[in-house]
RNA sequence: GGGCCCGUAGCUCAGCGGUAGAGCAGUGGACUUUUAAUCCAUUGGUCGUGGGUUCGAAUCCCCCCGGGCCUACCA
């Protein structure tokens, strides 16, 4: 039936015929395929007879040229490709013959010398070749890789085997985020875990998960935020404290929403938001120098700068600005919806005045935002956990950072008046009633917590995922989450 | 959830009422410095699933399954 896997399981009974164990226990390698290629650089660039020590390589065959008595094999591993020589008068009749056995997929490992090849390519003279690891299903197309979208994420395995910039994606992902935890440990964060189970899934609006916990026959709910708990734990005394972990939000996938997601905060005792934004312009610039070599990414047809200082502008002067909206003429829902409707926006009726300019910003704002920006003091009805700016009862010292077009990351000096903290709880349980179901709910585990003191604070948290978006310019975060949801594949 | 589009060989794609095609991969052969190797020959298909229209369906229509883009809610 499968043809090409038939021939492949046969020839696994020809190497084992042979003798030869298709799936030894070891493998000797002794040089990667980037050190050997660095080896050849560094000697003789001239073609010479000059001979380096033998070494081993080991690696994934992706590409065969037979030239009858000689043939070219190009090695793949973590490092990068090698090309290797196989010679009959070099391996010998049996070794050479047996080289049939070889498919696309396959391990192998050889040993020989590295040498350049006519036309300079660095290039392994094998003197003997052992198969590592016997593939049974060939590879993806060696030109155009694979291109089917679907393939290529239920399949990822297959998608970062053919193709270089997925595996460069996930790449900068992994040294963005190691990059992220060095930023803070080395300015005296501790990294923790929090409960992603939880009683009640707090500190964002947003619809949870829900599970069943049988032991105790009660329901939890999966986490949609860390922003309580590591409060809590300012209040505890730990002065510097970040978690970078999933969270999950029981919503829609889109170009950039995916249900799970990682999720980066950060809570700093004695500092602000203008602190925080000073920490945030340098980590992001930082780690993307560390990662990329550049801090310049191209995202969706435009050039970012990530360099600091960032661009700031405050909530209500970039409406005015791209909105020609004055939230002064406005300042209370029933004044602000007919103005937002006479303007053509889509508002749901149930929206308070928060959602309302919520709407408006990301309409006539946030498509603005290109380069990097902090957008400051936000409405105080969209923002129940920041403190409220001095002077300006209804503004509190919040700041969202923009980049490309969409928000990246988000901080406040966090709210640590317990008494405003629970009337802030109550308007939006007001908001619920009003038939808003995506609001935050009243804590009482937290605020009892609040009750015995948090230190003024700023806290900061960032959507990884979309950061990798901007810095690897991928258009959507499917590209840079390795196993991104999908629809479940019935018979 | 709504709109538009897609599903053909292991992979990348043509074909869009009249005998199912190409390239790569595979198989056999030639070739000892190639590198998307080249050259000769050749195997491989329930055209996503199920129904319908038709003398005849990969092609037209409907249901379903899966995916993509746009759109709405959420970061």
């Amino acid at each position: 039936m499968d043809e090409l896997m038939a021939q492949r399981l046969a020839k696994l009974d020809q190497l084992r015929a042979m003798g030869i164990d298709p799936y030894p226990p070891r493998a000797t390698r002794t040089h990667t395929a980037a050190e050997v290629t660095a080896l050849v650089e560094a000697s003789d660039p001239v073609q010479t007879d000059t001979h380096l020590a033998p070494v081993d390589v080991a690696g994934r065959v992706v590409a065969r040229r037979d030239m009858g008595k000689a043939t070219f094999v190009d090695l793949l591993d973590g490092t990068g490709r090698i090309q290797v020589l196989l010679r009959q008068n070099q391996l010998g009749d049996v070794a050479y013959e047996a080289l049939r056995l070889i498919d696309l997929g396959d391990f192998i490992g050889v040993h020989g010398e590295p040498m350049r090849t006519r036309t300079g390519q660095p290039t392994v003279g094998a003197a003997t070749w052992t198969m590592l690891a016997k593939a049974l299903h060939a590879p993806p197309e060696k030109y155009h890789g694979l291109a089917d979208m679907e393939l290529r994420q239920r399949l990822r395995y297959l998608d970062l085997m053919a193709n270089e910039d997925t595996r460069r994606n996930f790449t900068v992902r992994s040294r963005v985020v190691s990059g992220i935890r060095r930023f803070l440990d080395g300015r005296g964060f501790m990294e923790v875990e929090t409960p992603i189970l939880q009683e009640a899934a707090g500190g964002a609006a947003a619809r949870p998960f829900v599970t069943h916990f049988n032991a105790l026959d009660e329901d939890r709910f999966l986490r949609i935020s860390l922003e309580l708990h590591l409060k809590r734990l300012v209040v505890g005394g730990f002065d510097r404290v970040y978690e970078m972990g999933r969270i999950f939000r029981n919503e829609g996938l889109g170009f950039k929403y995916n249900p799970e997601f990682t999720m980066l905060e950060t809570y700093e005792a004695y500092a602000d938001y203008n602190h925080v934004a000073r920490m945030v312009e340098t980590m992001v610039s930082t780690v993307a120098e560390e990662a990329l070599g550049t801090m310049t990414c191209s995202f969706r047809g435009n050039e970012i700068n990530l360099a600091p200082p960032w661009e700031r502008i405050t909530f209500h002067d970039a409406l005015r600005h791209y909105g020609q909206l004055d939230l002064d003429g406005f300042p209370t829902a029933e004044r602000l919806r007919p103005e937002l409707e006479r303007r053509g926006l889509e508002v749901a009726p149930a929206a308070g005045f928060g959602k309302l300019v919520d709407e408006a910003m990301s309409h006539y704002v946030e498509p603005n935002l290109i380069q990097p920006t902090f957008l400051l003091d936000y409405p105080v009805e969209l923002s129940p956990l920041a403190k409220r700016k001095p002077g300006s009862p209804h503004l509190v010292e919040r700041f969202e950072a923009f980049i490309g077009g969409f928000e990246a990351g988000n901080a406040y000096t966090e709210l640590n008046d317990p008494v405003d903290q629970r009337a802030r709880f109550e308007e939006q349980l007001a908001l619920r009633a009003a038939g808003d179901d995506e609001v935050e709910l009243v804590d009482d585990d937290f605020l009892f917590a609040l009750e015995h003191g948090m230190p003024p604070t700023g806290g900061f948290g960032m959507g990884i995922d979309r950061l990798l978006m901007v810095l690897t310019g991928q258009p959507t975060i499917r590209e840079v989450i390795l196993f991104p949801q999908l629809r479940s594949l019935k018979d």
